[in-house]
DNA sequence: GGTGAAAGAGTTGACCT
DNA sequence: AGGTCAACTCTTTCACC
């Protein structure tokens, strides 16, 4: 399936705000408000977009400290088990396996170092993850659109 | 600041469906809805809630290719113009600076493996860059909140 | 934090271009 | 496929308790 201008117009005023009104999207893309409805639910029944979610401050929340974690997976662990052993951790913000030396590349949030160490070692332990690799996010530079189940 | 339990579970509620009405959400936790917009009105206040965004199904969207791209600049550049450099790739959905070898990480979605080498190429030329690895994500296991201002 | 009413926005269907 | 209109519903919002 194939989004033309408009689409990608409408999905990209929604991602700068999920708020706006139809008529003020239509109003920005020169459509009525009715159409741009039309528009969105044909979208929302292919599955383009798949919800609406709130955009949050990780430190106003308290979660002051974030991080990457490359995961290394013994043999033959299957990417279900990866999902399901990190699907228990809340500080898990999300996690894509990968192709390169490591098996899967897990964003997490914690409130401060000594959380964020804690959910490492925890993670760390867990019986198919044989070594992981971590970095500090210094600074967020740029976030955009969300993408996926809310799962 | 901290948040108490009730502003939690708005919150909550608000990541699974950002459209809940506020009677709908006062009903999940034993508010009336004008309770819970003066809190959602706070939490906006005060930073913790910085938007609402949509939820989308990259594949569907025509976006079949995922990867993050860590960047290596040239001594002495400054955050800001790895931000202002990354802005104007619209298959940047997210980047952060880090610690470790690597000065940044970027999260890129591109339509297929041409067009993900394509925005490989150009990032990796831009000046302030000396030099780039990449992983593929093979698959998204997992996403949750979206977090950050729009920009 | 609750209540109730007024104002605004979303939704829906019919019909037209 | 989109525009317009109108009627209806629901949400939002505000003043007040």
């Amino acid at each position: 399936m194939r989004l033309n201008d408009l689409d990608e117009r409408i999905v990209h005023a929604l991602a700068e705000d999920a708020r706006r009104s139809y008529a003020d999207i239509g109003a920005l893309i020169g459509l009525s408000a009715p159409a741009v409805k039309r528009r969105v639910d044909r979208l929302r029944a292919e599955g383009a977009i798949t919800g609406f979610t709130v955009r949050v401050d990780p430190a106003a929340l308290g979660w002051e400290t974030e991080g990457f974690i490359e995961i290394y997976c013994s043999r033959n662990t299957a990417p279900e088990a990866i999902k399901r052993g990190l699907s228990a951790y809340p500080e898990v913000a999300s996690a894509s396996t990968v192709t390169g030396e490591a098996d899967a590349i897990v964003q997490v949030f914690a409130a401060d170092m000594r959380h964020f160490e804690q959910v490492l070692e925890r993670i760390a332990g867990e019986p198919y993850i044989e070594r992981t690799k971590s970095v500090l996010v210094l600074s967020p530079l740029l976030r955009r659109y969300t993408s996926g189940p809310p799962a």
